[in-house]
DNA sequence: GATGGGGCGTTTTTT
DNA sequence: ACGCCCCATC
């Protein structure tokens, strides 16, 4: 094809300005800034496209990462449904973590690893640091293997080995004994021939340094370089891309600062931030013109977001009118919430409403069950987004364990997990006999166990137990060796006795494992090996689930980011469940603006009608909190928000509250928030439904001493509801409420 | 090796 | 309040 046959390409003529811009400066670095709803996919799409069609690069000499599966798989699919065969070959197009994978597989002897190297999942990590601190002789009660994981998944996406973990940076874990434990873990998975998912980037990269000759192999193959996500990436990926972009430079790196969400997990917004200084002479370009949402949604999210000072700055715009405004509501608890959302998607699915064009998006997922409660109570169809995944299931973890073991008898880790599941009698004693040996000599498991079985080290049950496991796995081993098909996976699982020990498993979750392990089976279809498999799901934690039927989505805004619906329901907007009071503890002002992209992406998810609302009184842990509405209710603007107060009771209750609240010290004095009280002074009120929530019983008794965060420590005059008077001594006589104040 | 009680944590989650 | 994990106990 030539270049006019690629102008004809209706995926071109589609394109506006600043996106033809986009797709068409191939030289030299470029970051495209592309706000919500801008079209970023279509031009990350439409520049490989090109490339290929006027034949500037080959499929092989793109390299073009993601950073989950889903949007990798999305490309590929938007590439192959335009240009069919061309894409085939585009073996660089994946995750950070599958493109790591890939070239660790080729050069696994120059990173201390040999072919074959198992990928670890969390679970492993876990068992595995829960060994090493307890070889360490530390509590691990005071010092959970879960925290140290945190602490060096916390290195691993900042990109440092363990001896570049200074003293400084090790405080965290065990009174500085963090590094050495790092040390002694990456040791150990050496010795596993494993490596962690941070390991497939930090590896990559130390190979890169050590091997000058192979990076520049790789800076020559990868002519174009296209990053999704920018925003998304930590500081080891960043140096990742940094080595392979070398002399040539040519990179394209796509994202949008407002929609950095995922700073916990090592994010940098700083990368994009600051590519314009790492990429000298580089071109950014920004995407503004929205396609997805109406006027009063876009320009109130916009609003909302100009309240960051770390940004890089956009303006969004639609041509597609003004639509409907947001509105804002009021409720007094989650449950008259639930009530509320749930009432007005039946009277959109009683009008034919597509469900699947709805959704509801909340901050963390114990919001989540009164939505479950009252969709189940009404019938209202509906499906949860994210939530457990299958692979991380027990079941499935322990049959993958067998099939890893199955192709790979030295696989010890499997081994060590399934070694006594189910039941064979082989005790802890048993397995730290092994693996004491296997220590001693440097050996596999399964070697230690053959080598011990025949000094007759074990007697009776236990002996005759591992003989038959050690034989069966190089039975089982055999088996895929002369053919490789995943049928024998179920051979496999019934041979160990794992599906009948399911099966006779009384319990009411054995069941549904049961299926789950079948489940597996049947995901094995599209496999052409076992090891084929094993391959995919190491580096796939997910499973296509199939949820068909039109149904309202529930889930975070974290998972709701690159996704749209016609309508969406955003609840639980208050003061310390959002933005959350724990991250703005510990994150401080970072944090809040972090919470405030949040909104911005809940926001910005709506194509037809945001609707938002906000609850006098929410139980969190099963206690009672009132709670005022979030700033971020107050940052949005009068004109493009329509505040409906009409449809209940709480909020009188809800404002006098407020006014035991000290006003001087708190931060809401924003106009909208003004507004906000304003308004509801001048309603009346049908208090009803209030009466059935008013606190009858408190927890605290009069002439009670109490301290408050504030005021010091006081003694309880009068008890009304959650309505206390204190006096404080010096500090004066107050009506504070009760969640303000702690018993002593 | 099963069972139950005590202790603990309870934001977001991908690979 | 609740669920999960771990350990002690039988």
């Amino acid at each position: 094809m030539t270049n006019k046959n690629f102008e004809k390409a209706e995926i071109f003529k589609r394109l506006n300005e600043p996106q033809r811009e986009a797709v068409y400066h191939t030289e030299g670095p470029i970051l495209v800034l592309a706000g919500a709803g801008t079209g970023k996919t279509g031009v990350l799409t439409t520049r490989l496209i090109r490339l290929l069609i006027e034949k500037i690069a080959l499929p092989g000499e793109i390299l073009s990462v993601t950073f989950t599966n889903k949007a990798a798989n999305e490309m590929k699919e938007r590439i192959s449904n335009q240009i069919g065969d061309l894409s085939s070959g585009l073996k660089w197009l994946g995750t950070f973590h599958s493109v790591g994978a890939q070239i660790l597989r080729f050069h696994p002897n120059k990173v201390s690893l040999e072919n074959d190297f198992i990928i670890l999942d969390t679970d492993d990590q876990v068992r595995l640091l829960k060994q090493i601190i307890k070889d360490e002789n530390i509590d691990d009660k005071r010092w959970p293997a879960k925290q140290l994981l945190n602490v060096i998944d916390k290195w691993k996406n900042k990109g440092l080995y363990p001896e570049d973990v200074s003293t400084k940076d090790d405080d965290y874990f065990a009174n500085g004994k963090g590094h050495l434990l790092y040390k002694i873990y990456q040791e150990r998975l050496k010795y596993f021939n494993a490596v962690d998912f941070g390991d497939l980037i930090l590896e990559s990269i130390r190979l890169f340094e050590n091997n000058p000759d192979i990076l520049e192999s790789y800076q020559k193959r990868f002519k174009y370089i296209l990053v999704d996500e920018y925003q998304d990436t930590n500081v080891s990926q960043y140096k990742l891309l940094k080595l392979l972009t070398g002399q040539y430079q040519n990179i394209c790196c796509v994202g949008d600062d407002d929609q950095s969400i995922y700073s916990w997990r090592g994010a940098e917004i700083s990368n994009i931030l600051r590519f314009e200084k790492d990429f000298p002479n580089a071109k950014t370009i920004r995407l503004e013109e929205n396609y997805r949402s109406t006027g009063h949604i876009l320009t109130a999210a916009s609003k909302l977001i100009e309240n960051n000072d770390s940004r890089l700055g956009k303006t969004l715009w639609t041509n597609s009118g003004e639509g409907e405004k947001i509105t804002v509501k009021s409720n007094w608890d989650g449950e008259e919430e639930a009530r509320q959302i749930t009432s007005e998607l039946e009277k959109l699915s009683l009008n034919n409403f597509n469900l699947d064009e709805t959704a509801i998006l909340v901050r963390a997922s114990f919001q989540m069950r009164e939505f479950e409660d009252r969709f189940i109570a009404v019938g209202l169809p509906y499906k949860v987004i994210g939530g457990p995944r299958f692979y991380e299931r027990k079941e499935i973890r322990d049959v993958n364990a067998y099939l890893r073991l199955a192709t790979q008898p030295n696989d010890s880790l499997a081994l060590e997990r399934i070694i006594n599941t189910p039941k064979r009698g082989i005790g802890e004693t048993s397995v730290k006999k092994i693996r004491d040996r296997s220590k001693e000599n440097n050996l596999p498991l399964i070697e230690s166990i053959k080598e011990l079985i025949e000094e007759k080290s074990f007697k009776g049950k236990t002996a005759e137990s591992l003989n038959k496991l050690v034989n069966l796995v190089f039975h089982w081993n055999q088996l895929i060796k002369e053919e490789d098909k995943v049928e024998i996976a179920e051979v496999i699982i019934e041979d160990s006795g794992y599906l009948e020990m399911l099966r006779n498993d009384k319990s009411l979750t054995a069941e549904g494992r049961v299926e789950n392990v079948y489940e597996l089976f049947r995901s094995l279809e599209p496999f052409e090996s076992i090891k084929a498999y094993l391959e995919h799901i190491s580096l796939v934690m997910e499973i296509d689930s199939n949820q068909h039927g039109k149904k309202v989505s529930l889930m975070t805004l974290h998972a709701a980011k690159g996704l749209e619906f016609d309508y969406v329901f955003l609840p639980g907007w208050e003061e310390g469940v959002f933005p959350n009071q724990r991250a703005i503890d510990e994150g401080g002002l970072e944090a809040l603006e972090e919470e405030r992209r949040l909104a911005y992406v809940g926001v910005t998810r709506a194509k037809k009608k945001a609707s938002i609302y906000y609850s006098a009184n929410r139980r969190m842990h099963n206690q009672w909190i009132s709670s005022i509405p979030s700033r971020f209710v107050t940052e949005l603007p009068e004109e493009n928000i329509e505040t409906d107060l009409s449809n209940y009771a709480g909020e009188k209750e809800l404002f006098k509250e407020q006014e035991y609240i000290d006003f001087d010290q708190s931060d809401y004095e924003t106009p909208g928030w003004e507004r906000a009280r304003f308004e509801s002074k001048s309603k009346i009120i049908d208090n009803k439904t209030t009466e059935n929530y008013i606190v009858k019983d408190s927890p605290f008794e009069l002439n009670e001493k109490v301290t408050h965060k504030k005021f010091g420590k006081g003694k309880i005059l009068s008890i009304d509801g959650k309505k206390l008077t204190i006096s404080f001594g010096s500090n004066g006589t107050r009506k504070v409420m009760e969640n303000f104040v702690e018993k002593i």
